[in-house]
DNA sequence: TTGAAAGCGCTAACAT
DNA sequence: ATGTTAGCGCTTTCAA
C-alpha cells in the first residue's frame, strides 16, 4: 500500500499539497499541479490510511450497531436498513455487536467502540433502564436509541427513534374488534420492555373505546433468563397452550411482535386449534416472513427504511455538531391484513356466555 | 480520554515502561514500578487508543463479514455465530457488509476494509466465481470463503469452510425415499450457485441409488435480478404453483434451503395442496424458524457453531502467520425430522401410473 | 530496570 | 501556489 509520501514524490509536490487534494482543497493549487497529483494517485492506486487520518481527526468512519441478537429476523431487518443507509448515504461502515441481553456485553461493546475511536452508536437495547446509555454519553459516545421512548420527564442526552407503539397496538386491536372479536388477549414477554408498556396502553385504549375492558386480558409471559433466538417464539408457543386451555378462551389475540405470533400459532396448532377459524392472531413488526407462514400473518408494519434514515442522520448530525439537541422521533405503523384474522365463530353465543 | 503519556506522568515512569506493561512485558521492570503503573492506569481509567496502536502494528482488532443480506435469517444465524466466536474467543469486533449480490458493493467492502486496516474477512458470497477473492488476497486481505467449495484443481489462496452439501442433499433425498416417495423434485434457484451443484449431485446420487433417476427432476427457478430478502421464498412460491399444475406431480420435494422451502409450502397451500398430505417438503439449513412454521419443517441442519469456530480460527491463524497454507474444511450435516414429510398417498397407484 | 527517540501515515497551521 | 513541520497516541529499538 502506497502512502501520501509516495504520491507526493511521484507528483513532485509536498505531502500537504496531496493532502489538500484529498480533502477537497483543490482550489489552493494550480491546474497543472492538481492534474499531476491526481495522476500519481491513480497510478499508485493510492488510498489514504484511515487509521492515520483518524489519529489526526478523531473520525473513525464507522458506526456501532448493538442488537440483542442478529439471528432474530427483526434485528436482521433493522440492521440491513441501517447498514445500507450508513454506507450508501454517508460512506460509513458498521461494527456489529450482539448483547444477548447481557449488560456486560453491552458495556464491553461501548468500551471497544471507544478504544477503536468509533464515536457513534445505534442501540437496540433490551435492557430495562437507560442509565447505561447516559453513561456511554458521558464517556464520549453519541447514541441513538431505537424502539424505546425517552423516559418521560427526563431530558435525555440520547436520541430516541421509535414507532408509535400505542398506535400499533391500537391498530391491531381495532382490526380484531372490527372483525367482530370481543374477547381479546394481548400477549407479551415480561421484563422485555422494548416498547411493551406503550403497546399495552394502546391495547387497553382500543378495548375501552369499544366497551370491551372486561374481556381484555394481558398475558405477561415469563421466559427463562438465558437468551435464545427462538426464545420469543417458544414463549408464544407456551402461552398459546395456556390460552387454549382457558374456559373463557379469547377469540382474538395480539402478539407483542411477529416472532411471538409465530410461536402462538404453532402452539395453538399443537393444542388442536385452527387459526383463524378458532382463534385469530395478529402480530406487530411486519417481517417479510409473516407473508410466508401458514396462515399468512396479519400484522402491523413498521416503516423501517424511513426509521433507518432518521437514525443514521441523527447520528451523523450530532457527530458533526455536538450542540444539536437530542430529540424523540415517532413513526407511524400501518396495518397489513392477511389471513390470520377472521370473524370469530358463533359471535352471539360467545357474547351470551360472557 | 487519557493517553499513555498521562499514565507515564502519573506513575512517574517513561511511556515505554507503560507500553511494556500494556504489552505483557511486566518482567522487564521492578515490582514496585509495575504496581505504580497499574495504579495509574486504574486511576485514570486508561485504555490504549487502537488507531494509534494500529498505525504502529498494523493490527486493527477487527474482522470483516460480508453477507448477501443480513435480513436473510440464514445469514443472520451465521453472523451471530461468527460475531460471538470472534468477540469472545479472540477479542475481535466485526464490521458487517451487505452485498445484495452486487459485485461493486463487494469490491467496495474490500476496499474499505483495506483503508481501515482490517485485514481479515469472512465472505459468504453469492458471486459466481471467486476471482474477485483472489484479487482481494493480492491486495493484502486474508479471506475465508464460507459455503463454497474450492474450485477443483485450482489451489486457492483463500480458505473454504463449508458443509458437505452433497451429503446434505443425500440425507434429504433419502429421508423422502425412506418415507416411500418415488417421484421427487429438487428445487433450487438458478444462478445462485452457493453450493447448488453439489446439492444437485447429492440428490441425483441418492435417486440413482434407489433406482429413481427417471422420476427425479431438478427445477432451476429463475428469479428477478434485483435482490430482495424474500426473493428466495417468492421463488419457492412461484415454483410450487408450477409443480402443483404438473400432470405427474412429484410427491416429495427437496428445497435447496429452508427459505425456499417456506415459499414452497406457501405456494403449495395457495394451490390447494396440503403438506405433507399431498406433497412432502424438506429443507436444508436448519433455521430455528423451521420448527415454528406450519407444518414444522423437516430439514437438514448445518453445524453453524462448529463452522464459526473454524472460520474465525483460520482467519486469526493466517493473520498471525501468512505462511499457513489455505485449506478446505468440510462439516457434516444432520437430518431433523419434523412434520413436513410423511408417506405419499396411494403409493401403489402413483407407481402404476408412472 | 528504565528511558529517549524515531517513526507509523496523515492533517493543518504556519511559512514562504 | 506550494512547502515545512508539529503533532495525533502508540510501539519498539537502542542506550544508559
Amino acid at each position: 500500500m502506497s502512502t501520501i509520501q509516495d504520491v507526493a514524490r511521484h507528483a513532485r509536490v509536498s505531502v500537504s499539497t496531496v493532502s489538500n487534494v484529498l480533502n477537497g482543497r483543490a482550489d489552493r493549487m494550480g491546474r497543472e499541479t492538481l492534474a499531476r497529483v491526481e495522476a500519481a494517485i491513480a497510478l499508485l492506486g493510492f488510498r489514504p490510511n484511515r487509521a492515520a487520518r483518524q489519529l489526526k481527526t478523531g473520525q473513525a468512519g464507522m458506526l456501532g450497531l448493538l442488537v440483542p441478537s442478529i439471528a432474530n429476523p427483526m434485528y436482521g431487518a433493522v440492521a440491513r436498513e441501517i447498514e445500507s443507509v450508513a454506507q450508501e448515504r454517508h460512506g460509513l461502515r458498521v461494527v456489529l455487536g450482539n448483547t444477548y441481553r447481557d449488560p456486560d456485553k453491552e458495556a464491553g461493546f461501548f468500551q471497544d467502540l471507544l478504544e477503536h475511536g468509533v464515536r457513534g452508536v445505534v442501540v437496540i437495547s433490551s435492557l430495562q433502564d437507560e442509565r447505561h446509555l447516559e453513561r456511554a454519553v458521558d464517556r464520549g459516545l453519541v447514541v441513538v436509541s431505537v424502539d424505546r421512548r425517552a423516559s418521560p420527564g427526563s431530558d435525555s442526552r440520547v436520541d430516541h427513534v421509535s414507532v408509535d407503539n400505542a398506535e400499533a397496538a391500537r391498530l391491531a386491536t381495532e382490526c380484531l374488534i372490527g372483525h367482530g372479536h370481543q374477547r381479546l388477549a394481548f400477549v407479551t414477554a415480561a421484563g422485555q420492555t422494548m416498547s411493551r408498556s406503550e403497546k399495552i396502553r394502546g391495547f387497553r385504549a382500543a378495548c375501552a373505546a369499544a366497551g370491551l375492558e372486561a374481556d381484555a386480558m394481558v398475558v405477561d409471559g415469563h421466559t427463562r433468563s438465558e437468551y435464545g433466538d427462538a426464545e420469543m417464539a417458544e414463549l408464544g408457543r407456551a402461552e398459546a397452550l395456556r390460552l387454549a386451555a382457558l374456559r373463557q378462551r379469547p377469540t382474538g389475540v395480539i402478539a407483542v411482535n411477529d416472532m411471538l405470533a409465530y410461536g402462538l400459532m404453532a402452539g395453538l396448532r399443537d393444542a388442536g386449534l385452527a387459526v383463524p377459524r378458532d382463534v385469530s392472531v395478529i402480530g406487530i413488526d411486519g417481517l417479510f416472513l409473516s407473508a410466508l407462514v401458514t396462515p399468512a400473518l396479519t400484522t402491523v408494519q413498521l416503516p423501517l427504511p424511513a426509521m433507518a434514515v432518521t437514525i443514521v442522520e441523527r447520528l451523523v448530525g450530532r457527530l458533526a455538531d455536538a450542540g444539536v439537541p437530542t430529540g424523540e422521533f415517532l413513526f407511524q405503523p400501518t396495518l397489513i391484513e392477511r389471513e390470520s384474522v377472521a370473524a370469530p365463530r358463533r359471535v352471539g353465543a360467545a357474547r351470551a356466555r360472557a
